[in-house]
DNA sequence: ACCGCTCTTTGTCGCACTGCAAACAGATTC
DNA sequence: GAATCTGTTTGCAGTGCGACAAAGAGCGGT
């Protein structure tokens, strides 16, 4: 393992309140991580000895249920916090975390929390707005489940991804990484035959463009007026 | 407003990791405030001055769409750290929160936030700990909604319900604060009609016992069975 | 360049749930 | 105790979406 460079994280925004000398001590308890397309950052519901911070690729958080069916949380992008669930005081992983791209990952040990709040109480502070903000787009989840119907909430969770992962490409932007209408319908608790109708219908109406694990949104505007007109 | 005494919040879970004295310095800062029934604590949207602990009765935590629609969040129970918007990084309350019976709070403004953390620096952690298990409790919903059936929905709400908030009464066990149909629809996503439904034909088979603004779950293992079962 | 796998598309059918409507009942007020 | 208000029950008709089925298409492996 090469010794990590504070540069790696000074312009993280979770570190950049630190001081360099903090920042040395911290990624100093850090090591760094590759995770090949596919694999498993930590599973569901086993000890929660680590948390993380990523570096490069994507995330995808899922959540099995009892009955075996399947519920994609959210997804992680480069310079998030995650894996925090022994800071938030549960003792295994709530959900699995899955590359779905090759990633890098940096990985303190679980038990290293408290020396680095000792050295930098920032971080808890940090922390505490991570899962804030997390708290907040769960709950709007909740809300637009709950309110409504299907094809407004596959329009914004496109919008949501657009946003978090988008890339500018020729015909519009691009989700980032490889996305299936599968994995869109574990999304807004759907079918992956309701969310392929869904799309192929807004694909002959101009509004997006798909193909085989790839969105690319070529009119995020209009989008976002059938996401949110009333 | 009559000084407070430590004995107000020694026995809470967020308070007892605290030193006598350190309490002594956080219940300085706070004063109590009377909520009468149906009374706004704070109001959606509105600049997050303050951040609360409630002492006693019950608060009902609504969300409302840009449409109009209402959902529920969640209830907050006596001893819950709440209203903690600006500890996460929000500028306003994110949702509603309203008396649903005669209740107490303490109050501190955001402003003392910094000057506590100070001189308790574990309350961070807590912090932490309470958002957590929000986090924990949002996406368990969202899990629910996207592959649990009406029914079952209503059930886990009601279990949940009862565990926070229930009460043992003659025929079995009473949520502990009026809650009316609509709020049942309000918090599982469905309609009013639809609960009303539900809750007559569990009363037929003597699952539970409704009432006006009123329900007693009469055999909570039944229910739970209802709940689960795949 | 072929084969086989996974992901996607499209059609049909059924039903759980919503939306509307109207009557009913327990609480509250004067 | 009558009047009124708010919350609850119940019926019925309509439908959005899920369940099932089967064919088509892009991609990786040998």
């Amino acid at each position: 393992m090469s010794p990590l460079d504070r540069s790696l994280i000074a312009n993280l925004a979770i570190f950049s309140p630190l001081s360099p000398a903090e920042q040395d001590e911290v990624i100093h308890e850090a090591r760094s991580v590759r995770y090949p397309k596919g694999a498993a950052v930590f599973e569901q519901d086993t000890e929660a000895t680590s948390f993380f911070v990523l570096l490069h690729g994507s995330l995808q958080v899922v959540k099995l249920t009892p009955s075996g069916q399947q519920v994609v949380v959210r997804y992680v992008s480069p310079g998030e916090l995650f894996g925090i669930a022994v800071q938030m005081g549960r003792a295994s992983y709530p959900a699995s975390a899955l590359a779905v791209v090759d990633s890098v990952a940096l990985v303190w040990p679980s038990s290293a929390w408290p020396t680095l709040l000792a050295r930098a109480p920032g971080l808890a502070g940090a922390a505490l707005h991570t899962v804030g903000s997390r708290l907040a787009d769960a709950h709007t989840r909740v809300v637009e489940m709950s309110t409504e119907e299907v094809e407004r909430r596959v329009a914004h969770a496109l919008l949501r991804l657009v946003k978090q992962s988008g890339r500018k490409v020729e015909t519009g932007i691009q989700i980032d990484f490889p996305i299936s209408r599968q994995d869109v319908a574990e999304m807004t608790g759907t079918t992956l035959h309701t969310v392929s109708r869904i799309l192929s219908a807004w694909e002959d109406q101009g509004l997006v463009e798909g193909g085989r694990q790839r969105i690319v949104v070529r009119d995020p505007h209009r989008l976002f007026m059938l996401a949110e007109r009333k």
